[in-house]
DNA sequence: CTGTTAGCGCGTTCAT
DNA sequence: ATGAACGCGCTAACAG
């Protein structure tokens, strides 16, 4: 157990034979004009003392945490490296990131975290859009903790003023039109998660894609959740009637490396046969042979715009940079969604190339 | 802004008719006796309220923080994974996990987490072997903080009491035993980031399955990090000098999943020319084609005992599942290091198949 | 320029 | 069984 005490301002005090105040103006820099010797005199009482100051006082005082919570569903892939580069973000601010994960959605786990994080008094809250259940989030809003979504939909007005999201519709729409400008005589959308935001983000974008490109091609939404990877394969398959290449676009890379496997395991050959694009951009979309198509996400765009906002909403005065980041990042006519535009990734699995049978 | 003052202990008191003191007894069920009646008017008036104890002022006031540390190299796969489930494991015990990723092993950046930590009181800390330089490390278990490391190695005593970790050279020695009992002609180890302990202890497993295995066969120890992927595959070859089939394990999954890449260009069969084992069973590893053998880290038992560890040293009284779990798993002869055994899984990148050329 | 003092919200004796 | 009072370590007026 720690039974070392560690050194108070008190102490350093003392040591450095002035009054507490002044050690406390000195440790934050404070404004009023100070004797340059006096300052010396603390600091060096503070090295030799090796005093640090407590944030749990220096919070309590202060009557603000300087503590920002995140939850979010789980700690891969994107989450985690957006988790990672939000907390270097808010650092700057001097914040403190408190991270939660909702065990994959469970609004049980959901509501303690939301629980504990309102106990430490966070000065704010970030949540994928998600992983939090609309009741649990209610009167957290009523309590007035300025709260930022990013990749939500569909929120009422009343709790959610701001979501910063990924722009999966465009980026739908965009495979879409890659798929026809390489020839496809089907196009599929494989998605999972019926009724999720973000698949419904995708299929929107699909459907539009379909409409403004390339409307008498065959063309389906399937549901790789229901259907299961083979089910989704057959039915793709059966849908293009033979026809090749057939274009599928999926949820995310996880499920386009599932299908490229099964493609191999069938000798179906990729992207003779069937072109594929995925989303996320994971290490394994490059790695895999073929390599996948996919589209990047920005997260630290997209961490720090989530990052200013709410240092705004808090009343924190943000620095050049995230002032310029706000005025070309402009939430959309309502006001309360900004998207954050995607950029395709072309690998193998689009490439064009002429079918050797 | 935060302008709702949140309900205080106080303004329970008032509501319920009773003094603060008998307020924090009942919030923290002490086993003080007091009247049901009391018990219920309290309960009641902070249902009412809205009240939620504040934590800072809470651990200023109970003079810990009940918040433990954690640094990592990065938020990505195993150790995202980990921390999720440390958080977890500690939060039943009523800790907080603050998270803090090392930016890739950067010292600098170790260094700011280590203060921020400190400052916060932390009651203990959980560092990666691997992101952690020693020198920073030195002062705060002369501080007196608890410290457990996991998957780190060659640590003075003076600073590691305790290191948790995955026994990486068991499992390369059971690599090794698997691609002699496939026949190969030749055994790689294929590393990356010289001079690491996780990689040394893949090293030295790898060549004591060698020795015991199979000494005359053709083997060697080759760094990714300097050859390339390439240079590694042919290296590996140019070794091997025909025969087949050759057997590479890697570093891990994605060193894995590059290689296999590099034999699909290469029209290289896998498994029928080449072997492949990976590590860290990561979604890909099985999603690719063929699959990948590799071996499961057993994240949540390794969270579990970090935390029991942890908890033990700070004096918190273990549940009886964690009591048996330091039962099963103790350190081994000098105490200071606990091994935990991994699993491997066997898949297609490792079946026995008939060369059919 | 520096020191005094009153909180911040809660835990914890010690009387009652 | 309940309450008054002090302390945790620090900030922020306000005096001086």
């Amino acid at each position: 157990m720690n039974n070392y005490k560690q050194p108070t301002i008190i102490d350093v005090a003392q040591e450095a034979g002035v009054s507490i105040a002044t050690v406390s103006n000195v440790i934050n820099r404070r404004k009023v004009p100070m004797a340059p010797e006096t300052i010396r005199k603390v600091e060096e009482a503070v090295g030799r003392l090796g005093y640090r100051r407590n944030v749990m006082a220096t919070n309590l005082s202060r009557r603000r945490s300087y503590e920002l919570g995140l939850i979010i569903p789980h700690f891969g892939g994107y989450y985690g490296r957006f988790a990672e580069m939000l907390e270097q973000k808010v650092h700057r601010f001097g914040y403190h990131l408190s991270i939660f994960s909702a065990g994959g959605m469970n609004p049980e786990i959901e509501r303690r975290h939301l629980e504990s994080l309102l106990q430490r008094r966070v000065d704010g809250l970030v949540c994928h859009g998600l992983a939090m259940s609309m009741e649990s989030t209610q009167h957290i809003v009523g309590e007035g903790t300025p709260l930022v979504i990013f990749n939500g939909w569909g929120w009422p007005e009343e709790i959610v003023k701001l979501a910063i999201n990924l722009d999966f519709a465009k980026a739908s729409y965009e495979a879409v039109r890659q798929f026809q400008a390489n020839g496809c005589k089907a196009i599929i959308y494989a998605g999972r998660r019926k009724g999720l935001g973000a698949n419904e983000q995708r299929i929107q974008g699909f459907r539009a894609g379909i409409r403004d490109f390339t409307a008498d091609t065959p063309h389906a939404v399937l549901d790789a959740g229901e259907l299961g990877i083979e089910g989704t394969l057959d039915e793709a398959l059966r849908l293009s009637g033979g026809q090749k290449p057939l274009g599928i676009y999926t949820f995310n890379d996880a499920l386009a490396l599932e299908l490229l496997a099964l493609c191999h395991a069938r000798q179906i050959r990729v992207p003779e046969e069937i072109q594929l694009i995925g989303m996320d951009n994971e290490f394994y979309a490059n790695a895999s042979f073929p390599s996948i198509t996919s589209f990047d996400m920005p997260v630290e765009l997209q961490a720090s715009l989530v990052a200013a906002f709410l240092m705004k909403q808090i009343g924190e005065t943000l620095d050049e940079e995230s002032e310029r980041l706000l005025d070309t990042h402009r939430p959309r006519a309502d006001g309360r969604e900004l998207l954050i535009d995607m950029q395709m990734v072309a690998r193998q699995s689009t490439a064009q190339k002429t079918v050797t049978s």
